[in-house]
Order: structure tokens, then C-alpha cells, then sequence
DNA sequence: AATTTTGATTGATAAATGTCAATAGGTAAA
DNA sequence: TTTACCTATTGACATTTATCAATCAAAATT
């Protein structure tokens, strides 16, 4: 690979699906506008309302999307490296429906949403890409909102805790990665009620000891979540 | 315009935005594989789970999007003509989220997926659009979402009838375009929930009786809704 | 180490929502 | 018309979830 060519300062911007298929030339425009950023924790990144000045792409640290209403917050979705966020508004030119801040120490890369557009306009691969990014953020949003409407809160959080569990390699005992509270908004529902629904599960094979979580009896609590692919299984 | 060219037979589908600005050629292609089918009310279309082998677009009658789990079914979206739906499925080649059926007698075209899927490739245009579509499919359910974790089932139900409201026009007085049983289940509640919200909003300047709507207190109904143009506003 | 702050938990209570059963009303079929 | 069926509504009650206040625990700060 020419090391003089951009995607060399950028090897994990160009690796991710939405940038892989691109052309060279264009990624390197697309680089060219590109500022990138260390963030310290609890920053405002964008406001929900605010114009889609930009794409982010999360390179390192966590970012939370958070939605508000009459005084009221939720908490719509975590972002981990290495992903793009708010390329729905940017593609539409249309105002964010959430606002960003960082929940820790955070490296992220700004794109101008004009150059995003217009390299969509003309390179089919990315314009291809971006269409499967979309689609799957799509689904995903589908999915949460059939948990949300289908599920209970306590077999909300039963089928999220097996899929932190496949998500951590599988194995009985795993680490939450959130703050309870961002949890229960997340899950849509009160601290209080989380730490109920915790207790409940334990007569389903879960106990939990701060951020420890140890499925002691998986069969009983795949019997009560009842998961299923058309909501939990984020790949398809 | 060439009354030989395909559009000609299908003018309804060559001007919805998804197809408008697609080379003729292309569109050609799109038709000569296209079923046109005249479904009776209450048909399964699809179902949740199966692959997905076809892009609908309904150009007369209604259906439905509902989806299960555990015995437990709810109403995900309704779809109006002339629009299509299940596009995000068709373009991941994965398996439907969401099942479909018609309310009434419907007129559906039968897109195959594999089609959709290649003309995308070579149609920058047609990419431009889908993206479009796409994006404005994901930026409604999140404001879905938001809807249901941020508002209780009786501000769901004021914001729902002011855009009702907005849709048929204006006027104090339209009418439910629904069933009430699928409202209430669109609306994430029970029928029953939904008869006492409706009485809980006359306080607040709405009188239902059957499927007439009239608001008694246009301002009295806004102060209690509250709507958000980024909840509410299903066109940015 | 002591203090302060923040998040988590618990109990008591309230509010929201769901369930069940009964009834009323309207529509469609016989 | 009469009957049958389906939807909507209502009341009583159960369950779920939220709220408030108090306490506890852990982490951060001094």
C-alpha cells in the first residue's frame, strides 16, 4: 500500500464497511476535510435539533444518544468504536433527533456532511455502503422498538443481559459495560425499577453483584427471556 | 413523453420519489419483472421471518405491519398509497422484521428483491433515492421511539390526533382513519386504555364519538400535547 | 483519613397500564 | 327482521411501573 496515500493516516476509518469500498480518490477528499478530535468526558458533541453540520465516526471511548421531551431524557443507544453516529441527518441535511455526549475520553473524527454528500453522488461503491449502513441501522431501531412494545421491562432486561453475554465471548460470568441508570433509560425504565428487575431474575438464573454478572443457570433464563433473532441477533 | 416507454403503465410508481429520477432504462427493467396483484382484506403478505424476496409498493387499499413475540402481537406501522414498504429488508437480502396484511382491498406491485438489488448497483440515481427513503424510514422510527419511551399513552394519543388532525387537513373535526383496536395497539396500549384516554382528553378540548374527532379547544389540546417538530414532524 | 459526591438499593406509596368480565352498540349475515 | 358477531366501552381489580424518601456503598476529593 503507497504510504503516502491518506487512507494510511486513517487505517481504521478506511477499514470500517461504510469507507472499505470507496475509491481511493475519494476517501482521500473525504480525509482531506476531516478533523479529528480528543473529547474529554461528559461533553455535548451535537444537540438534538441542531443542524448535521457533520458525520462522526467514534474512534476510541463511548458516546451516548440521548433524546429529551417535556423535561424528560432517554437514552436511545450507545455508540462503541468504531462506528459512525447521526448518518441518518447528515444524509437528509436534516436536524439531529438526538444529542451526543461522551461518556469517557473519547477520539472522534468529523467529516463535513456537504463532502459526504457529495461523494455519495459519485462513487456508487460508497453510495453502496451507505445504503447497507442505513438499512441496518433501520432494523436495528425496528428491533428496539419491538422489545420495547412486546417485552416487559424484566424480560427487556433478561434478553439484553444474553446478548451482553454473546457480545462478551459467551462465557456465565461477564462485566456490565454501563452505568446502571444509563441501563435502565437504555432499557426504558426507572434505576429503581432495574434493580427490581435484577432481583426478580434471580429466580431465573441471574444473580448481579455491582457490575458482575453471573448467569447461573442459562437454560432457566433463556426458558424466561425466550430470545428471539427477529429482535435480538443485531447481524441480521 | 413516449407512450411506448413502461412508465406509461405504471405512472403511479414512475413518480413516487423512490423511482422518479431513475434512468428509463432501468425503470424498463424494474417493470418487466413486476407483478401487479389485487389482494382481498385480512391477506397475510408476508410474514415475519421469511426471507425476502419482494419490494411491495401498495397503490390502493391499506396494510398493516405488525409484529410478534411470545403470543403477544402489535401494531408497527400502517401503510398508506402510495408508498412502498419492507424496502430495508429487500436491500439487506434478510428476513422480514415485521409481518404485512391488508386492511382493505389493496392493489400491490411485486418488485423482486434480486432486481431492486442489482439495478441499485448501477443506477447512482436510483441509490440516491433509496438512501433517501431509507434514511427518512430510520429518522421515523426513531421519533416512534421517542414517542414511546418519552410520553405516557395519553400524550401519545393528543400528539397522535394533532397529526391526524394536520394530515386531513386542519379542520377541528375529521375523522379516525383507524380502527380503534389497531390504534391502541399502534399506539403501544390496550383497547380499553385507549377508550379511557380518549376520555381523559376532553379536559383538554377533544370530543370522540365513534370515529369522529372534533377539537373543542385547539390551544387547550396543544398546551397538553406538546408536540415536538422532532418527534411530530414525519417530514423532517 | 476524612469528607463529599454520586450512584445503587430498598421500602412505602402512587400512578399508569393491563386484565377480566359484563354490557352496549353497531354491522353483517341468515 | 332477527340473529350472530365483532368492536367499543365500562367497572372492578391486578399488575406493572414510577415516584419519593431514606439509606447504603463506592468512588472521588480534600
Amino acid at each position: 500500500m503507497n504510504p503516502e496515500a491518506p487512507e494510511s493516516d486513517f487505517p481504521e476509518i478506511r477499514s470500517l464497511d461504510l469507507f472499505s469500498d470507496m475509491e481511493s480518490e475519494h476517501f482521500k477528499m473525504l480525509m482531506r476535510g476531516a478533523y479529528v478530535q480528543n473529547f474529554p468526558p461528559q461533553i455535548e458533541l451535537i444537540s438534538e435539533g441542531d443542524p448535521s453540520d457533520f458525520l462522526h465516526i467514534l474512534l476510541t471511548g463511548s458516546v451516548d444518544l440521548v433524546s429529551q421531551w417535556n423535561g424528560r431524557t432517554t437514552s436511545m443507544a450507545r455508540v462503541r468504536p468504531i462506528s459512525t453516529f447521526i448518518l441518518a441527518a447528515t444524509i437528509k441535511d436534516a436536524p439531529y433527533l438526538m444529542s451526543a455526549h461522551t461518556l469517557e475520553k473519547s477520539r472522534i473524527v468529523l467529516l463535513p456532511s456537504q463532502d459526504v454528500r457529495t461523494i455519495f453522488d459519485s462513487d456508487s461503491k460508497f453510495a453502496r455502503s451507505i445504503v447497507n449502513e442505513l438499512a441496518q441501522c433501520y432494523r436495528s431501531v425496528v428491533k428496539n422498538t419491538k422489545d420495547l412494545k412486546l417485552r416487559t421491562s424484566r424480560e427487556r432486561l433478561a434478553n439484553y443481559l444474553l446478548r451482553q453475554q454473546k457480545g462478551a465471548g459467551g462465557a456465565a460470568q461477564f462485566e456490565l459495560s454501563t452505568e446502571k441508570r444509563r441501563l435502565a433509560s437504555f432499557l426504558g425504565m426507572t434505576p429503581e425499577n432495574l434493580s427490581r428487575a435484577f432481583k426478580g431474575l434471580q429466580t431465573h438464573g441471574v444473580t448481579v453483584t455491582g457490575q458482575n454478572v453471573i448467569i447461573t443457570d442459562q437454560k432457566r433464563l433463556v426458558a424466561f427471556a425466550n430470545p428471539s433473532p427477529l429482535i435480538d441477533d443485531r447481524s441480521i
